[in-house]
This record gives structure tokens, sequence and C-alpha cells, in this order.
DNA sequence: TTGTACGCGTTATCAC
DNA sequence: GTGATAACGCGTACAA
């Protein structure tokens, strides 16, 4: 229980404290005698330096933090794989919190990670009343801050961005060519970036094209009641007079299970009667029946990006705000 | 960018360190004139302490490591949520490390956590090499360390346990007061601790029920080729000259996507042809259609649990070794 | 009630 | 090549 420190292997192997750090960085040249000696006695004792203290008077603990408004939701466990597998290469640890997406605990959180000296901050799908109030912007004046998604106009911070707009424009495109005339969105209630400018470039779509705007809100867009409230909502406006014949719909769950077990209900056929694109691509479009059709984030590479980008903003002091887009990728499947 | 220290604080309130570190810990007198002057200093100096530093000094982090093999499955978010909201009022911030399930990683990772100086180590499902080798145990007697779930004969560590032997009992005996007399176990190829102990319960029921065994045994138990790997071993199985009338699965996705579109797509009934019974009650459980029976392995409170438990082991030195059951509960639903 | 001085384990600086 | 020693920022005996 009682750690070996580099005392104890300086003692041991008869040389100074300075001797035995300089074998453990290799930094400075040593004497290929002692150098051995050192490194037996590191060995024997098992020592492995404090980073603790390593991090104190390097005013660096080779850390980041990661906050993620759910463990749940598969597109943020990729990203954050994504940016995991990167940092580890670069020698980082990261500390990952999860806010329920509370802004109250995206700011305990944050202060708790630079109390523990995090060298930046990665903070995914940010919440709108933090990004808007200038916390992120003050934030980012005291420790290298990086936010994916979560991008209001006029906001200046360092940002990787899916290109979600394309994606839904790519859809529209899409179903447009299949000869799709009647297309609906299928949205979350809550106020939120995600489907807000989902919603914007749908609109300018359709208006654009002189079709009929159909938006379809369902009370929750993120958890388990979100599957039933698409079925319900969906199925209500198929029966309507004038139901849509196109549905794309914000992410897999509400378009993948929820619209498709709508449609389903009614007996239509998925494409031929209706069409459905979701968003996200996570594993559930690709095992549902009919095999969904939808936008891939490509939510991997979104995390390896922000990696790379909060690397350089750590190492580098080049720190213009930069905005960085990922490309969206429609993947037709069988819906 | 440059950190306010104690230091500062002190030359601002014209006070010495030490009165300043006594008002902000509150752990001795302080003149009410004087604690006001430095609490001001505090606040417009936007002074917080180097946890670093303290930590240092402590000789405690006030840090855990959590280990999980994946991010993606939602029993160990579920695990993980539980034990961080319990740290997270106990004052812990936790590194949060994915294995990928490589017993290297999980060996490196810990080792990467222990140079941190963290409290205490949780490890989610570990993996069977790490354990039998003896490495988990040699572990423990320099850091607080709790296993959850993997354990094997015979090795001393401490654990917290889903009593998964008995959740295995109760789902075959429901099958059996249902009338169904021809139950399969469907498992994932790979050697793993939680497929191995659902077998054997199961083996021992059907032995001493004079009933005929009945395995299926599909490659990959946990991606994406799992549902379909599972929809085809069932619907060979149901086409054969004895099949099943009931499935119990090892986990919601082999059960409730894979086995269940098996038996839909051969046009037979759920639950009168065939019941089916998952594991683990995760979401994807309850949006399928038919709602899929389970078995709750209650893993937000298994976390809690797990999170009680490393706490007590970090600070009173009752260091005997426990191994902690939570029981499970069947949840029957449609199918 | 307050301040001085030491120590936590390491790296950086400067002498030898 | 090597070794004292200062420094990182904080908590705490001990002294006043």
């Amino acid at each position: 229980m009682k750690r070996v420190t580099i005392q104890d292997v300086a003692k041991a192997s008869g040389v100074s404290i300075t001797t035995v750090s300089r074998v453990i960085n290799k930094n400075y040249p040593v004497k290929e005698s002692t150098r051995i000696k050192v490194e037996e006695a590191v060995q024997s004792l098992g020592f492995t330096p404090n980073l603790l203290a390593r991090s104190l008077i390097q005013n660096s603990t080779k850390t980041i933090g990661i906050l993620t408004p759910s463990l749940e939701n598969l597109f943020f466990s990729e990203v954050i794989k994504g940016i995991d597998n990167i940092m580890k290469d670069y020698g980082y640890t990261t500390f990952l919190c999860h806010t329920e997406g509370e802004p109250a605990n995206e700011i305990e959180m944050i202060n708790s990670l630079t109390n523990r000296q995090v060298d930046g901050i990665v903070m995914i799908d940010p919440r709108k009343e933090n990004v808007v109030s200038g916390y992120f912007e003050e934030l980012a004046k005291n420790v290298p801050l990086l936010l994916i998604n979560g991008h209001y106009k006029g906001v200046q911070c360092n940002y990787v961005l899916n290109d979600a707009e394309a994606g839904v424009l790519e859809a529209l495109r899409y179903f447009v060519e299949q000869g799709k005339d009647k297309i609906a969105l299928l949205r979350g209630g809550k106020k939120s970036y995600s489907y807000d400018i989902k919603e914007d470039v749908y609109n300018d779509f359709i208006a654009g094209k002189g079709l009929e705007p159909s938006i379809i809100r369902i009370k929750d867009g993120n958890d388990v009641r979100t599957v039933e409230q698409a079925k319900e909502a969906v199925m209500t406006i198929l029966r309507s007079k004038n139901p849509p014949n196109a549905i794309l719909a914000c992410n897999d769950w509400m378009g993948g299970v929820g619209a498709v077990n709508g449609v389903k209900a009614l007996g239509l056929n998925i494409p031929d009667d209706v069409r459905i694109i979701g968003f996200d691509n996570t594993i559930i479009s690709q095992i549902i029946e009919p095999k969904l059709s939808t936008v891939d984030q490509q939510m991997t590479k979104l995390g390896q990006l922000a990696a790379k980008r909060i690397y350089n903003m750590m190492t580098n002091e080049n720190s213009e705000n930069q905005k960085i887009y990922l490309e969206t990728k429609l993947i037709i499947r069988e819906s």
C-alpha cells in the first residue's frame, strides 16, 4: 500500500534522484553502467512515477475532460470512442463526465475538471443556455475548449460540427428523385440545436420546391417514449386526408422503430407507399426490418477530428477559433 | 491563462496562506472579519484550489477509475451511471476507460490510473484471463479494487455480482409453468463468464426436469452481427424436426430482435407457439414488437451498490473480501 | 486567532 | 556525467 518513490530508487541504486529522473525520462545523457544500475532498481522495486507530482511542476496533467449529455445515446458513445482512441496515442487520459443534459451540471463538472488541471476540455452537444450566455466563450480564455455541435450564430468558439444541413438536403433530394412529393419531417418537441437546424433546412427546401410542409412533432425525442410517440404520431398523420409518402426522421429511434412500426401497423408498404430515412446510422438502423435508410454522421471520425483539433489547440498557441465541418453520407438501405 | 494561487489570495487580503487555507477548508477557527476579507479576495480573484497540489499532500485524489469493456452496451452504461451518481455525491470524480474487452488494455489502463493515484478502481466485467491469472488479486494489495461480475471459482477479490443464476432459474421455471417443455438456450459462442454461468444453470435445470437440452450457439453475441445470426439460427432450429417452444436468450439483442424476427419470419405466433425471454431489460426490450419479456438485472442499482462498496473500502480499513449478490427480477411482457 | 516553515514527489536549474 | 537545491501549490505541525 505504500508507494515507492524516486527517493527509494536513488537510495537503492546509490545515485541521486536527479540521475534517476534522467534515466526515467531519457532526457539527459547518463553513463551506461549507472543507467543499468538504476533500471534494475526501478524494476526490482516496481517504481512508477507519481504523475501528480510531475503534473504539478510541469503545469500539464496530460489529461482532458470530455463531457457528454448521456452515455446511452450511441451517437455520443461513438464520438467518445473516436476521441479516446486518438488521445490515448497522444499519451492522454480522459475524464469522461455525463451531464444528463443539465446546464447546471455542465458548469459544475467543468469546474471540477479545471480544478483538476485538465489540459483541455471537449464538450459534446453543449446546452444552448450555456452557449448563448457566453459562458463557453469566457471559459475558453482559461482552458483550451472544443465544442462538438451545438453551434449558434455569433458564438465565437472552437467547433467541430456535423454538416447536418447537407445531410438533410441530400435526403430530401433523394425523396424527390424517387418521385415523393409529400415529405414530412419527424422531430422531437424540445427546442434543440439538432432538431432546429434540420427543420430550418427542411422548411427552405420544401418552400423552394413549392411543396406543402408537414412537421410531425413528438414530445420526447431521446428516450423510451420516443418510439411509441413516433409510432402514434405517424399513424395519425397517415390516416389524415393528405398523408405523406416520405418521412425524414431526426434520429434512428423515431425513424427506424417508431415510424417504421407505424407504417407497418397500417398495412402500408415500405418503401413503395412511404419512404423513411432516419439519422445517425446507429446500430438500430442496421438491425431493424426493413433495414433503415439513414444519414450517416460518421461519428467515430467526428471524434477523431475533435481529438486532433484539441491536441493542436493544447500544443500550439495558434488559437484562432475554427469551425470544422464534417460531411455526412446518405446510406440507402431498404426503407 | 495564468492560475490564481493561494499566495495571490493571501497577498490580496493581507494575511498568510495558512489563514487562507483555513478559510477555504473551514477546518480551524478564523476571526469573522478576516474570514470576510479573505472570502472577498477569493471571489474577486476567482480563486479555486489546485486539486493536484492538495492531492499530493493529502495522499488522496478523490478520484476513482472505472473500466468497462464497451460504451455501446447499455448494460454497462446503466451501471456506470449508477456508480457515478453516487460517487459524485461523495465528492469523487471518475476516470472512465473502455478496454474494448482487451486483457492487455485492462492492464495498461489500470497502470495509467494507479500512476495518477486514483483512490480506487472499479472494473466492470473483467476479462477471464486477468482474473484467473491472479493479476487482480495482486493489484488489490496496492489499491482498493472492486470487480463487477466476472467471478470465477477460487478467486479472492471484492465483488458485486448479478445473481444471473437466479434469473435464469426464474425464467426457466416460468416457461415450465406456462406448459413449455422444449426449452432452448440462445447464447454467444465466445467463452464468457456471463454465457457460461447461464448455460451451467440451464443444463442443471433441464437435466433435473428430464428434458432434452438444446443450446443455440451463435458466433457473435455482442455486435451488429448478433441479430442476424440469432435470427438465422432460430429459424434453422424451428424448422428442425423437434423445434423448441420456448427460447431463453442471453441478452436482449439476440432475444428481442434476433429470435423475435426469426419466429415472425416463419409465421409463428409469439407467445403461443414460441415464448421468448431475453436478458438485461435494456431499452430495446421495451420498444420491440411484441414487447419482450426479460430478466431485469437492475443495472443502476448494481452500480450504486458498487459505488457504496468501493467507498467503504477506500475509507474504512475493513478489507475483508466480500461478494455481494444483487437479485434479478423476471419481467413478463408480451413475448 | 494567526503566521512560519516544512513536506508531498517530481522536474528544472545550475553548479561541479 | 552527476548532484545539490529550488520550485510547483497546497495543508498542517508548531510556535507565537
